[in-house]
DNA sequence: TCTGGCACTTG
DNA sequence: CCAAGTGCCAG
């Protein structure tokens, strides 16, 4: 799984330097802001180990507070950014070694939510996930010089509702909760596909797990985007009536909102909740899990104070296929299709390294991943980032998880077939189609056609922790092993070719496409597939 | 629940 | 100006 799409990716955008055509590798650099970034750790020794590399959150404060509040993230046909925005400080990497530094965004649990008496309650079992889909990093590939430079902003990812959506977004369903996680892959040398040792490190911070909306649930979330979104300025109150509201309206007078009332009426009593919304369990999904549930266990970490990230079970691992193109910015979203999961944690012998990686303040191993045929498998270490207490203000400390692997060869992908289909070509909707070239494997296809490689896995991960067991803490970390081998869907279409030159953006032309998919995406076939044959994990959560 | 249109803001 | 990102709200 995440391993093939990684080493997907990889290929993908190797290719796409190798070939010449696109020279904008740089996007807009500009907005990341900037950071302080720092030199490299002095100890430039180029340790190409990617363990080595640390990942903090940009403005962790800011998504602490959201955390606390139980953030939300609203999801549309359209797409929507995430906010806070998702933007990392990395460090540690080899200056001329080249790197992809892509998200994906994986279930926290298994649990369908939904927000009463002001709290989020879970509200039976969630829905299939859907064709994962990874965003890429427009830079990527790019060095490390390159990413240790400045902040990397993930600010132009978006979010959907829509199974369909032709324009490369991460795909959710709404009262889901989910975990984003950072990956990132060495791409130097060949790695071209399946080749060999591609290592990869997984980050994932619990602070930005976040439930996906349709609008805004809670008050407090409303409010606090309100107060820091830029583009939200319109809404402030200003001082003390709410004149915002007045003057939307047309009146001059200050008037209340029903929502304000509405809100208004609902805090009250809400306190007489319980914190936690039902009693989840939670665990950060740390590893890349894949869709499939199968793998892997859940975490289960719960951070007892969040109401969010108290539960995240596990996570599964969507990925999986992907396909990438460029959108106008450059940016390129990878669709993947679902990865496995895994789970591994048994196996020791996957695990190879992993020994000395730890994280300073954390701790916990695990893996989850199964994988599939074995092959691959992630631990997850999780941070306790918590406790660190530290540093953060912005950057510096932050705790995520990290999972660093390697793997060997690409797996083949694993049998399962997602239901695919609902993409079809859409050709137009790449943006600058020229530059994306490749195009993604697709996954039957190009999957299958792959090599299949070994799936050796080899991993390395960190496991230095203690094992797999189920983690209790929060952050997650993962490992990658290597590759396991995750199929695709059956009928997926053909993937996106594309289109020279057309710039188009498809701005809403979902219409266009035929959906053809009916299909199902939640055939269970895909479903539950894979992974079941490792060991491991399983939900726990009742 | 979700959607599209609206007014407002940033860039 | 315009394009695009925001939350609000009626439907």
């Amino acid at each position: 799984m995440l391993q093939e799409k990684l080493s997907a990716v990889t290929d993908e955008c190797m290719s796409r330097v190798q070939s010449g055509g696109e020279t904008d590798l740089l996007p807009d650099q500009s907005r990341l802001g900037l950071s302080t970034a720092p030199s490299i750790p002095s100890s430039s020794e180029p340790d190409q180990n990617i363990e080595n590399i640390k990942v903090a959150l940009h403005e962790r404060e800011l998504w602490k507070k959201f955390h606390e509040a139980g953030t939300e993230m609203i999801i549309t046909k359209a797409g929507r950014r995430m906010f806070p925005s998702y933007k990392v400080k990395v460090t540690g990497m080899n200056p001329k070694t080249k790197y992809i530094l892509l998200i994906d965004i994986v279930p926290a649990d298994d649990h369908r939510y939904k927000f009463c008496d002001n709290k989020w309650m879970v509200a039976g079992k969630a829905e299939p996930a859907m064709p994962g889909r990874l965003y890429v990093h427009p830079d990527s590939p790019a060095t490390g010089a390159h990413w240790m430079r400045q902040l990397v902003s993930f600010q132009k990812l978006k979010l959907t509702n829509n199974h369909l959506d032709p324009f490369g977004h991460i795909i959710l369903n709404s009262m889901h909760k989910y975990q984003p996680r950072l990956h990132i892959v060495k791409a130097d040398e060949n790695n071209a596909f399946g080749s060999k040792n591609t290592a990869y490190c997984t980050h994932a911070f619990h602070e930005t797990a976040f439930i996906s909306v349709t609008s805004y649930q809670n008050h407090k979330i409303t409010q606090l985007k309100i107060e820091n979104n830029p583009f939200a300025k319109g809404f402030r109150g200003s001082e003390e009536g709410d004149l915002r509201v007045s003057r939307l309206q047309g009146k001059d007078y200050p008037v209340i909102s029903k929502n304000m009332v509405r809100q208004r009426l609902i805090s009250s009593h809400s306190h007489l909740a319980g914190k936690l919304g039902a009693g989840v369990l939670t665990g950060h999904p740390q590893v890349l899990s894949s869709y499939q549930y199968e793998t892997g266990v859940p975490l289960s970490n719960s951070d007892p104070q969040d109401p969010i990230s108290n539960h995240f079970p596990q996570s599964r691992d969507p990925s999986l296929l992907y396909h990438c193109f460029k959108h106008r910015d450059n940016a390129r979203h990878l669709e993947l299709g679902y990865l496995e999961s895994s789970s591994v944690v048994s196996e020791e012998h996957y695990l190879r390294s992993a020994t000395s990686y730890e994280s300073p303040l954390m701790s916990h191993p695990y893996c989850t991943e199964a994988i599939t045929s074995r092959e691959a498998c992630m631990y997850g270490s999780i941070e306790t980032e918590s406790g660190s207490g530290v540093g953060d203000t912005d950057d510096l400390t932050n705790s995520s998880s990290i999972n660093c692997n390697m793997w060997a060869t690409m797996q083949p992908y694993p049998r399962y077939s997602v239901e695919a289909v609902p993409y079809q070509p859409f050709t137009a909707h790449f943006t600058n189609a020229a530059t994306v070239t490749q195009v993604v494997p697709h996954p039957t296809s190009s999957m299958a056609s792959r090599p299949q490689a070994d799936l050796g896995v080899y991993n390395s991960a960190p496991v230095q922790r203690g094992l797999p067991v189920i983690p209790p803490s929060s952050s997650s970390s993962s490992c990658s092993p290597a590759v396991s081998g995750s199929r695709e869907r059956s009928g997926h279409p053909p993937l996106y070719h594309k289109k020279p030159g057309s710039p188009l953006r498809p701005h809403r032309d979902f219409s266009a496409y035929p959906t053809q998919g009916t299909i199902s995406i939640r055939d269970p076939s895909y479903q539950y597939q894979v992974g079941l044959s490792s060991a491991g994990t399983h939900w726990t959560d009742g």
